[in-house]
DNA sequence: CATCAGGGCCCTG
DNA sequence: CAGGGCCCTGAT
């Protein structure tokens, strides 16, 4: 499917505003419906029933920011289509985020001072709906990034659908419903396993209308993760990914996984990796030092951590970072 | 060749 | 609340 430029728009992010480390996310598993290059992002987009390419480019700086988005589509998009669409990625990519007390209160911090410093106006970013973030985590659970990669390449060609636009070929993410009357047993033939049935599950849940991503955006973090666990398939961990990601809380941090446990234990202490500390205490030292932003205060040390590994090697990193 | 653990979660006892 | 089982894959 070939898309056509429909629309300019510009966006205007509070400042600071930091484009690559936001719209770019070196820790992510590369999934093939997007694309990046300093400066430039592509995307695509399932958005009211339409298959979207977008296209973003930085025109501004840190401190007077703009962005230049294109969409591409397979038709006449009106004024009010576009609106919608910008409001939504305004959202999405955090682009009205205020970060200013979150500096104010942490930019003298010994631990996390030089981070900010690096990375003034970074922010989380998630470019997908609910929906598909929960596909992604399901693809992430319990095996190594090689095989998420796999299966998400896989559920791409077989359900996605391939976009050309400005010179890009990415992949489009299905419907729930388009998806609604495939099998488990179908889905084990992509060799996504016993996740098969969460995938299922989920998307019938979808498909019945019981999910409702905006509605659920105006509930409290609590009423979130109490509809979110009752999803099959969806424990804490992937729940804690979704609040901070999908919800944007900046403090969230209720689920230590084991391999980031022993990230931050070095990141944190110093120690070795393989004899690392205790979630309780990784745990106590969040809610002493990052208190109110901890999900926030994490993703930038993890950030930093992820950049720095693609100009140069961190050793005990690769080797928890099994490919 | 066998065995095991992995960027979890569900289910059982 | 602890612990076994689960699809597959690559490492040993």
């Amino acid at each position: 499917m070939t898309l056509a430029l429909q629309a300019m728009v510009d966006l205007i992010p509070t400042a600071p505003f930091l484009f690559d480390a936001t719209l770019h996310k070196p820790d992510h598993f590369p999934t093939p419906d997007n694309a990046w290059q300093p400066g430039v992002r592509w995307l695509t987009m399932r958005w009211r029933g339409e298959r979207l390419g977008l296209k973003i480019e930085d025109r501004g700086t840190v401190d007077e920011p703009r962005l230049a988005l294109g969409v591409y589509g397979s038709r006449l998009l009106d004024a009010g289509f576009v609106d919608g669409l910008a409001a939504e990625l305004t959202y999405r990519y955090n682009l009205d985020l205020d970060l200013g007390t979150f500096y104010a209160r942490l930019d003298t911090h010994p631990a996390l001072g030089p981070v900010i410093a690096r990375w003034r106006g970074m922010r989380p970013y998630n470019p997908g709906s609910l929906y598909e973030y929960l596909i992604i985590a399901i693809a992430l659970q319990n095996c190594t990034v090689r095989r998420s990669v796999s299966m998400m390449r896989a559920l791409f060609e077989r359900y996605g659908t391939l976009l050309r636009f400005d010179g890009q070929a990415l992949y489009c993410f299905w419907e729930p419903a388009e998806l609604a009357e495939v099998s488990e047993e179908e889905l084990r033939g992509l060799k996504v396993g016993y996740r098969a049935k969460s995938i299922v599950r989920i998307t019938g849940a979808f498909v019945r209308g019981e999910i409702d991503e905006p509605a659920l955006r105006g509930q409290t973090r609590d009423e979130q993760r109490r509809t979110l666990l009752g999803l099959y398939g969806i424990g804490p961990a992937s729940v804690g990914y979704l609040l901070s990601d999908v919800f944007r809380h900046r403090d969230e941090l209720e689920s230590i996984p084991p391999w980031e446990q022993k990230i931050y234990s070095k990141l944190f202490f110093d120690v070795d990796p393989e004899q690392p500390v205790p979630v309780e205490e990784l745990m106590a030292y969040f809610n002493r030092e990052f208190a109110g932003y901890r999900g926030l205060a994490v993703h930038y040390f993890w950030e930093d951590l992820f950049w720095r590994r693609l100009h140069e090697p961190v050793e005990w990193l690769e080797k928890l970072i099994r490919l």
